[in-house]
DNA sequence: GATAATCCCTACAAATTCAATCGGAAATCT
DNA sequence: AGATTTCCGATTGAATTTGTAGGGATTATC
């Protein structure tokens, strides 16, 4: 019941390119060396975000990447669901996925569902410009 | 950011015995068919589960197991906490952690904190007796 | 007391997922 | 041309999950 550092990298990229977000691109490899996290494996995040139009890319020198729309049209959702497949707590209860093969009927899949939707509440309405607030109250600086 | 086999099969399994609660034992091999779950894996599970009190062991002929306390007293959170180890959905807000090494003072934090919150709410709420009400709405027979 | 049923314990193993690493190709600015 | 940066796919090591396997301890019943 964890979210993989595929999620939790996803969103701090998307957070420190939000916090620098000038219109000018940011280097990939700026990104990994402020958050402490693999270069190479940070490409393969943002591979991802990309090819979802959450960011845009620019390549060579002075390239990088940009976000692709204003800070408070991303959720915290958006990116975690893009980048762990799903939030759901069991398979059963996940969109796509209609019913279990035997634990449909089960009690328990009404529990899962609440927690689904607990768990949707909340990362649905968190944005990116919440995150950047929330960081600008922490620190004055951005290093995160 | 699943629930393993080890929380789901737990929670049928209590409330397996829940459903059946007579005083008299129940045979973990009746539980074990009746859910399609591995006896020899369900005995690792109740052995835990055993082991922290949550149900009481009749060992021999015609023994099998008893929950301890009625089913009220027992929340999904208790039951999920104990063999999954924890719902938290990152290691650094987690109880007895103190902080994370790198992400400390990250805005993220804040996110994890209040999913982490959600969740609580729901599994802190729902009551092994709440399962056993809402399995009888769904099936008048206790086949799960 | 013998037998059979049941819980109890530990070790092992297959499969999957996670978390990267590696090596290079393609584009683009100067 | 050369340096920089994104892009892409393959591979890999470790950890976790999800069980299996085999036997030991306890106890009700005959």
């Amino acid at each position: 019941m964890k979210i993989s550092t595929k999620g939790r990298y996803a969103l701090r990229l998307m957070l420190d390119l939000a916090l620098r977000d000038s219109g000018e691109p940011i280097r990939l490899k700026d990104v990994a060396h402020r958050q402490g996290i693999s270069e190479k494996y940070l490409e393969q995040i943002i591979s991802v975000l990309n090819k979802a139009g959450y960011v845009r890319s620019v390549r060579g020198p002075q390239g990088g990447y940009v976000l692709a729309r204003a800070a408070e049209e991303y959720t915290a959702g958006m990116i975690l669901r893009l980048t762990e497949g799903s939030l759901a707590p069991v398979d059963c209860v996940e969109a796509g996925k209609g019913v279990c093969d035997r634990e449909c009927g089960c009690a328990t899949q009404i529990l899962w569902k609440k927690i689904d939707e607990a768990i949707s509440s909340v990362v649905d309405h968190v944005t990116l410009e919440d995150l950047v607030a929330w960081q600008m109250e922490r620190t004055d600086d951005y290093v995160i």
